[in-house]
RNA sequence: GCCGGAUUAGCACAGUGGUAGUGCAGCGGUUUUGUAAACCGAAGGUCGCGGGUUCAAAUCCUGCAUCCGGCACCA
């Protein structure tokens, strides 16, 4: 008879198999109250579960971060009741509990729309009130196929069909409602609370497959409590300030317009952190072994044939038509292509392996409208790009030596931790399986070298190879691929690249291609996110604001700028007829890192008050003091020590 | 690309069939000011673009474009 285990190491035993509710209750009448489900030997369970043999249980309570997703589940629930109820003959899908919250996905002709969230919203109070208990059942399979169709729920039926011969199906009911589902569950519709609110409808695909029908999807987000849900919201709401359109907009940074969809204007401000960015890159990339080179935009179809682009990647390219020549040239999406053609002038030597090509390349693709968002997914962008050209027993050295060069990149702008996904074989390939066999297995010793840490991805992989993604977040939460490690055996094939080996013979290269920031359009727009728009000096667009309290001080302003200039330190001069707070207040608004300000008493003391963004306090410094600070601090992070 | 929403002054927004508005910014003036918004004034619009309905359209219908949120896509 089971001998139950508790956290605590104590243990239970009964005479008969027992459920959850039991044993909670024979604890005490708190947990009782308290319990929502539970961890059987691990695995999160209804507690109406029996426990028939031996086991270690732990019960979730609301205190538990486990409580979330059996609420944000239960809310998917209670939200498809409250649809149907308002909406009959709306078909409902799946539901389940996501990041922050749950989705059901519903099929109806008429669009749902946020206006009828309230009423919604309403209807699912009324349902938790209710608290109508959670019980589960098990059906036959024909039982629910049947079951659903008379209830006109083609999409269910479909789902039953699907699941396994070997697959319990279960459903769960709460009161009139009844719906097929896997569980857990908490106790009742009650259990949910009252911290919920819907968010947003989208159209989404059944079962994700754009070649199916499109449902209309709602989101929420569902807490353990107000402050909770208060916090979240707060928290989407500071987020929604740190977006790269929005600050990018603010700052003067850049714009996108219509006529050129996908492509960004860099304004002078934003063009200035994309420099300094770029000639950081530019060292660093040359300090790690790599020589720059640029190759064409426009390069002719034949080119993109052999590569094999032209069958796998050609929807997406821009091509550019040469009447005259009869030719098709195509904006290069890739610079891969080219790096060979460099690669294969001359006879290449062993002796020059591993050979690291880097260019920051402007690539255009056609991207799907629908997938434009700022500057983050855009049809024009220049990558850091670079291909190491080497052998098959360099891949692994290469691979640590990279990622040792990005977690240092990603360090120095003030990224501390980032996700890396291994993405293997995707259907549409160029290359032999033997050949796949050999690359992922390659890239994966590599990582193991490394110490690399991934998650799989399957089938994400280039056509020519397997990846690592390396993933960072912006303000809002989404994931954005950035950096990437390929590795390529297909492409040295396809375009003949070679070299002469120690034994006089030819040899094929492998390459690895590689970024780090990926594009620099979408890594500045990370960056902005990152930082809000308060750049660490280095990087900041406007440096230092010299700024006047009365006009007898202009003179000496323009003097202190010029001697800031002098120090390499972009400045703004701001002489204008305005208070001084409303310069102050104008110029932390633009979050200038450093705002130098000059009176009378300055220009008569050459000296400078400065204030750092954000921080009311002041400091009285010489004007050469001042200048040689700054300037210190403005020294880019792997420029330090020259400096030191 | 698909579903839904949006598009009014440089920016943020109001305006549901009858003379296009507010705030901020910009411009002109006054004020010479000590650390996050001084005061006054005059300007500023093809209401995204095209077609339609109507005596009359920012407003209703329709096509297109772009943007936003998801989905799909992301070599």
């Amino acid at each position: 008879m089971p001998a139950i285990t508790l956290p605590d190491g104590s243990q239970r035993s009964f005479d008969a198999p027992v459920t959850g509710t039991t044993v909670a209750a024979s604890i005490g009448p708190g947990l009782a109250k308290a319990a929502l489900a539970m961890k059987l030997d691990g695995r999160l369970v209804d507690l109406s579960t029996e426990i028939a043999e031996d086991a270690r249980v732990v019960f979730v309570t609301r205190r538990d971060e486990d409580a979330l997703e059996l609420i944000r589940h239960d809310t998917a629930h209670v939200l498809a009741e409250a649809v149907q109820e308002l909406f009959p003959g709306t078909q409902v899908t799946i539901g389940p509990s996501i990041e922050n919250g749950f989705y059901y996905d519903f099929a109806r002709n008429e669009p749902f729309t946020t206006a009828d969230f309230t009423a919604i919203e309403a209807k699912m109070r009324e349902i938790v009130a209710r608290g109508a208990p959670f019980v589960r059942s098990v059906r036959d399979r024909n039982d629910a196929i049947a079951f659903f169709e008379a209830k006109g729920e083609g999409y269910k039926a479909e789902l039953v069909r699907d699941l396994g011969e070997d697959q319990t199906i279960t459903f769960y009911s709460q009161g009139d409602w009844i719906d097929l589902c896997r569980g857990p569950h908490m106790r009742s519709t009650g259990d949910v609370g009252t911290a919920f609110k819907l968010m947003k409808v989208a159209g989404a695909y059944w079962r994700g497959d754009h070649r199916n029908a499109m449902l209309q999807r709602i989101y929420g987000t569902a807490w353990r409590d107000q402050k909770e849900l208060d916090a979240y919201l707060k928290m989407l709401e500071e987020a929604e300030k740190r977006d790269h359109r929005r600050i990018g907009r603010e700052m003067g940074l850049f714009h996108l317009q219509e006529e050129a969809p996908g492509s960004v204007f860099w304004h002078p401000k934003g063009w200035k952190i994309y420099r300094t960015a770029e000639a950081y890159m530019r060292r660093r990339l040359e300090a790690g072994g790599y020589e720059e080179v640029k190759t064409p935009q426009l390069v002719d179809r034949a080119l993109w044939e052999a590569s094999g682009h032209w069958e796998k990647y050609r929807e997406n390219m821009f091509q550019a038509m040469v009447a005259e020549e009869d030719k098709t040239l195509a904006l290069k999406p890739m610079n891969c292509p080219c790096h060979v053609l460099i690669f294969r002038q001359g006879l290449r030597s062993y002796r020059e392996l591993p050979l690291r090509m880097a260019e920051f390349g402007a690539c255009h693709r056609y991207e799907p409208s629908g997938a434009l968002h700022g500057i983050m997914r855009v049809r024009a962008f220049t990558q850091d790009d670079a291909h190491i050209f080497c052998t098959e027993a360099q891949i692994a050295d290469e691979t640590v030596r990279f990622v040792e060069l990005l977690s240092s990149v990603y360090r120095d702008f003030g990224f501390e931790s980032f996700r890396v996904k291994f993405s293997d074989r995707p259907e549409k390939r160029a290359g032999s399986d033997e050949t796949w066999d050999r690359a992922e297995g390659a890239l994966k010793e590599a990582c193991a070298i490394a110490g690399v840490e991934y998650e799989l991805n399957p089938g994400e992989g280039a056509f020519y190879g397997p990846k690592l993604e390396f993933v960072l977040r912006d303000a809002i939460g989404r994931d954005w691929q950035c950096g990437t490690l390929q590795v390529d055996f297909v492409l040295p094939e396809r375009l003949d690249a070679e070299y002469v080996g120690e034994d006089g013979a030819r040899h094929r290269p492998v390459m690895l291609h590689r970024a780090i920031l990926g594009s620099f359009e979408r890594f500045l727009g990370i960056l902005i996110e990152q930082y809000a728009g308060r750049f660490p000096l280095w990087l900041a667009p406007v440096q230092v604001a010299v700024v006047t309290i009365v006009s007898d001080a202009d003179d000496y302003a323009h003097e202190v700028s010029a001697a800031l200039k002098a120090a390499g330190l972009t400045v703004v001069t701001d002489t204008a007829n305005s208070k001084i707070n409303a310069k102050i207040r104008e110029h932390s608004v633009q979050h200038v890192p450093v705002i130098a300000v000059v009176g009378r008493k300055e220009a008569e003391t050459r000296t400078v008050a400065l204030r750092r963004l954000g921080v009311e306090a002041q400091e009285t410094l010489s004007l050469d003091e001042a200048v040689a600070r700054i300037a210190a601090e403005a020294t880019p992070p792997d420029m330090t020590n020259e400096f030191a």
